[in-house]
DNA sequence: GATGAATGAGTGTTCATTCAT
DNA sequence: TATGAATGAACACTCATTCAT
C-alpha cells in the first residue's frame, strides 16, 4: 500500500529501510521532530501560563495539519504498536503532557494525559469530524482542550 | 487469531456465525444492549442533571469493564468499518451523545461528541493507563470527563 | 448446497449416504434406470430404425426434463468423475450408443458416440439456450441429432 | 492446484495475476488469439464453402491439440463463468459459430452454433476419446461435424 | 432418523520480507 | 539504487466428513 502510493516498488523500499518497523518510525521521527520544537519553543516561554496556551495551539495544529495526509498508517497496527513501545516517543510524550497539564510528570498526570492525548487524536480522526473544515475543528478542539487542562479561553 | 484464542478451529467458528461481520456484531451487539438499558434507566430519571451524571458514570464503568476482554477485536479492521457504518450503533451513540451533553443531537454538538467518546474510548484503551487498577481509572475517567461535559462534581 | 436445497441438515444426508459418491450415485442411479427402462423399450421395437427412433425421442426427453431439476450437480466435479468411472453407467452407455448409431459398439463408434452424447448433454447445459422452453429445445435437438445420427425425419 | 502443478507458491502466482480471473483469462486469450487467427484466416477465402471448411479443420484442430494440455482450467468455475460472461469471447464465438453454419448469426442460429461447439467441445473431453490417438479423433471429428453442419466430405 | 458441533484440508487473497540481478 | 520474482504466514471462507446426543 506505501510502496504503491509512493510510486515506487516494496523492494524499493526495503532498500532504503530494513524492517515495516523503520519505515513507521521514520515516519513517526518527523512528526516527533516537529513535536519537539514546539516543545522547545513553548519551554522558552517566559510565562508558565503562555507555555501552556502556545504548546497546545501547535499541539492541535499538528493535529489538524496532519490528519489526511499519512492517513494511510493511521490505523496501521505496526504504527500504533510502536509509539506504544517507542521509548524516545514516550518520554516526549510526558514532557508534553506535563507541560500540557502544569504538573511535574508522574503517575497522577498519566491519565489526565492520556485523555487529552486521546481526546485530540480521537476527534481529529472520527469519521464525525471528517467533513469539518480545518479552522473549525482546530476552534472546537481549543475550547473543549482548555476546558480539560483547565486553561482559560 | 480469534479461533487460536478461543482453541477451536476457524471452521468451528464459521458453523456459528455465516461472516466475520457477524462475529464482530455479535460482540459488539452484547455492548449495544448493555449501554441501551443505561440509555434507558438515565432516560427515566427526573432531573436533567441526574440523568447525565447517571448515564455518564454508566459509560465509563462498561468502557473500564470491558477495557481488557474483547481486545482482540479493539483495532480490528471489521469492527471499526461495521461501527462506522451499523445504523442501529450510530443512532444509538447520538441518543447518548445528546443525552450527555445536554443537547439536541446535531452539527453543532458533533465534535463535542466525538470529542467526549474519543477521549474515554481513548483513554481506556491508552497503554499509560494499563496498569491502573478500575478503581482509580474510573475515578479519573469521571473527573474529566464532567470537566469537558461541564458537569458539577 | 445440496443439503440446503432439500431443507435438512448436512448431517441428515451423511445418516443415509455414506460419502459423497453414494449421493451423486443416489441422483444418477434414478436417471440410469429411466435411460435403462427406455432402453428396453426400444430394444423391444420390430424395426431397428423405429427402435433408434424410438430411443432418440426418449434420450432428449429425458435430458430437456432434466434440465434444470438436479442442476446443483451438473457441473459438480465427483459427478463428472463418477460418471467417467462408474462401470454399470459405462455399460449402459455403450448399449444406448450401439442402439442410436445402428451399430454393434466398438472402437469405431466411440467417437460418434462421445460426440451425440456430449452434443446433447452440452446443448441442454448451454446457456445460449436457457431461455428456451422444452418444446422448442426438443425439436431442434432431435433435428441436429438426427442429422448426426444419418436418421430420417 | 495451478500452483502446486506448477512447483511454485500460490503467492508466486498472485505476483504475475491480480486474481484468479486474471489467470483464467490469461490462459484462455491465448486460445481466443488463435481462434481469431483462424477465423480471419477463414474470412479471407474467396469462396463461402472453402472459409467453412478451413474454419471447422482448424476449430478441430485447435481442439484437439488443447485436449490434454490446460486441462486444469477444464472444469474450473470461474472459467466457465469467464467464458459465459466476457465479451470478446461471445462476439468471437458468434462471428465463429456464424461462418460455420454458413449464415448470419441471429436467435434462430443459437441452437445449432450451441450444439456444434459442445459436441466438439464434449467430445474432446469425453473419456471415451482420452485413448485416441490425435489424428484418428480429428478425422472422427471431422466427418461429424461435417454432417452436423451439411458440408461436403 | 436427525441434529448441532466440530474438524482437516482446501481456495482465493494479502502482506512483510528476501534475494539475485 | 532499483527491480522482478519469489516465499511463508496469515486471513476470510467453503466443503466433505465425523461423532456424540
Amino acid at each position: 500500500m506505501i510502496a504503491d502510493a509512493l510510486g515506487v516498488t516494496k523492494a524499493a523500499i526495503y532498500h532504503q529501510f530494513k524492517t515495516k518497523d523503520e519505515i513507521v518510525l521514520a515516519v513517526a521521527e518527523v512528526e516527533l521532530a516537529r513535536l519537539e520544537l514546539a516543545l522547545e519553543a513553548a519551554e522558552a516561554e517566559p510565562s508558565r501560563l503562555q507555555a501552556r496556551q502556545m504548546l497546545l495551539a501547535q499541539v492541535i495544529d499538528l493535529a489538524v495539519e496532519r490528519r489526511r495526509q499519512a492517513s494511510a498508517l493511521q490505523g496501521d497496527p505496526v504504527m500504533i504498536r510502536l509509539l506504544a513501545e517507542h521509548e524516545p516517543f514516550q518520554r516526549l510524550m510526558e514532557r508534553v503532557y506535563g507541560l500540557l497539564l502544569g504538573e511535574e510528570p508522574g503517575a497522577g498526570t498519566q491519565v489526565p494525559a492520556a485523555m487529552v492525548s486521546a481526546a485530540i487524536g480521537g476527534a481529529v480522526a472520527h469519521p464525525l469530524v471528517a467533513d469539518l473544515d480545518d479552522d473549525t475543528l482546530r476552534t472546537h478542539l481549543l475550547r473543549l482542550a482548555r476546558r480539560l487542562l483547565d486553561l482559560p479561553e
